[in-house]
RNA sequence: GCCCCCAUCGUCUAGUGGACUAGGACACAGCCCUUUCAAGGCUGCGACGGGGAUUCGAAUUCCCCUGGGGGCACCA
């Protein structure tokens, strides 16, 4: 691929406002601010605001708040402005107007009549007899009579486009090569709906025309539409953008694409699909940032963790693979570990913080900031420190008490290291990780009891659960006091 | 049904005709470390979908088949 000259790189994304920011969108968006970036470019976001039944409030913000999170920022578009604006297609109306009528003037588009439901009909009909679907052009030979006629019925056109009955349309795609389609399989597809709002297929040529976009970097499922794309330039006498088509991402049961909706596995668990949801459960952005660009994109034969600032470097569209892609939350996991294993402690725990605090309001900074080297490498992302912590800020321990009694031992056994526990405990001269350690380890070796049936009944009686954090750190984080309290009360728990 | 795209370990991938007994990572298994769980270290398992053709030589180029995915709206 020629290396584009660095002034001449205008790529956009251009979400339409629909659902939620999504996986799949937060991919296609990375890479081309990738490539704005890598190039020097300008990376322009547009909000494609046409289809007025489909709209959705909070999409817009929703997108924003997750670009901002991942750390993409936008050097035009909303909130940012810039020359080519407004960027906002409902904005621009008059403009898809002015140009839907250049074509209908130059004879390479026309109107057509046909209601919604005649349209359905071709459509079932064409079904039925095992036709290829699409637009039979039954309103392209009207004559001026004809549509007189129909307008004085009061009857609305909408523009369609005179695709060319024969030939071929090709592109070039920077990751596929060519890519060749006969004319006489596309249809004459609606530029302007009868509401005068434009089709995609028109405000896409037009706003990426006037917006002086050099690449369109979008997913694979787009493909069948450039053909189409690629003749309304051809019919407004403009040159098409390059085009380079990302391989699409499925879901992890590789049974179609990752969609807005909550994908599920074989064993019926849901997964985030949401960038919000992936937020929401602690996933780092850093993470979440080099995960996604390693989804169809490699930086060589083993590297995987990657700083933004090499990944900038690096990107090239030459090694983005054509093939889909399954996406493994599993090497995400593994890949938030990585990252949050990297973080310096206060880093960590001042994220951490948010987390305990909302389930908790007896969270203090200090405690997290202690508490925090004792489940970094433990974590898969930010929302489990909940589950291995939550009993340093209540009281209120769930105790079974056969849990209290581990293998290979009697209840009797249990008591008395509750109860030489507690001496122990109680007589240190110091509390802290050394001294408790050494305490216990002796009293343990004194009694004949391996370290796991000593610790592990202690662990459930100070925790309440038997998997947590490294239990001499953990006691000495509880404090004497609430550590001798609850000793005390699991060895009641154990004697009644 | 029609059109289009894709094809290396279970998954993500490296591979751009000889450096390939095909490299890495996740996952999985075993061992070590170990107070639980992790993390870490070591080892193992594991792939070029099939058939032709081109070539001295093919994972790599071409064709066919098969398989997978996507698209066929007055949605984007």
């Amino acid at each position: 691929m020629q290396e584009p000259v660095m002034s001449e790189v205008r790529v956009r994304f251009a979400p339409s406002p629909t659902g939620y920011f999504h996986l799949g969108s937060a991919r296609s968006l990375l890479f081309n601010w990738l490539f704005a970036r890598r190039h020097g470019g300008a990376f322009i976001l547009r909000i494609e605001d046409t289809d007025r039944t489909r709209y959705h409030e909070e999409a817009v913000s929703d997108m924003l708040d997750g670009m901002r999170w991942l750390g993409l920022d936008w050097d035009e578009g909303p909130e940012v402005d810039g020359p080519y604006g407004p960027y906002y297609q409902s904005q621009r109306l008059s403009l898809y107007q002015d140009y839907a009528q250049r074509l209908l003037d130059s004879g390479h588009a026309y109107k057509c009549y046909c209601s919604l439901e005649d349209l359905e009909q071709m459509r079932r009909e064409q079904q039925q007899r095992g036709l290829p679907s699409g637009y039979d052009r039954r309103c392209r030979t009207l004559t001026a009579r004809q549509q007189a006629e129909r307008e004085a019925q009061g009857m609305v056109p909408v523009i369609r486009l005179k695709v060319p009955l024969m030939g071929t349309t090709s592109f070039h795609d920077l990751i596929r090569g060519q890519i060749e389609v006969q004319n006489e399989k596309l249809d004459d597809l609606v530029l302007l709906k009868s509401d005068g709002f434009p089709t995609y297929h028109l405000a896409v040529v037009v706003d990426d025309h006037l917006m002086r976009i050099s690449h369109v970097l979008r997913a694979d499922e787009w493909i069948p539409t450039t053909p189409h794309r690629i003749l309304i330039y051809d019919a407004l006498g403009w040159t098409p953008p390059l085009f380079a088509h990302l391989p699409i991402i499925l879901s992890p049961t590789g049974q179609g694409k990752m969609s807005k909706r909550k994908t599920v596995d074989a064993d019926g668990r849901e997964y985030n699909v949401l960038i919000h949801e992936f937020r929401a459960a602690g996933y780092l952005p850093e993470a979440m940032f080099n995960f996604l660009a390693l989804i169809g994109w490699a930086y060589d034969d083993k590297t995987e963790i990657l700083t933004r600032q090499q990944i900038i470097q690096n990107f090239d569209l030459t090694h983005v693979s054509s093939a889909p892609a399954k996406f493994s939350y599993d090497k995400l996991d593994w890949m938030n570990g990585v990252y949050i294993r990297s973080l310096e402690v206060d880093d960590l725990a001042g994220r951490l913080l948010p987390f305990l605090s909302r389930v908790s309001p007896d969270v203090d900074v200090e405690t997290v900031r202690r508490i925090t080297p004792l489940v970094q490498e433990r974590l898969t992302a930010l929302a489990d420190v909940v589950a291995w912590t939550d009993f340093f800020f209540t009281d209120k321990l769930d105790l079974e008490p056969e849990s209290l009694i581990e293998k290979k031992m009697t209840a009797e056994q249990a008591i008395q290291v509750l109860e030489q526990s507690y001496q122990v405990l109680g007589e240190l001269p110091t509390f802290d990780e050394q001294a408790i350690e050494a305490g216990l380890r002796a009293k343990a070796e004194e009694m004949g009891l391996k370290a796991r049936q000593f610790f592990g009944t202690l662990r459930i009686a100070a925790t309440g659960k038997r998997v947590a954090p490294p239990l001499f750190g953990t006691l000495a984080i509880l404090g004497r006091e609430k550590v001798l309290q609850r000793v005390a009360r699991a060895r009641e728990l154990l004697v009644s």
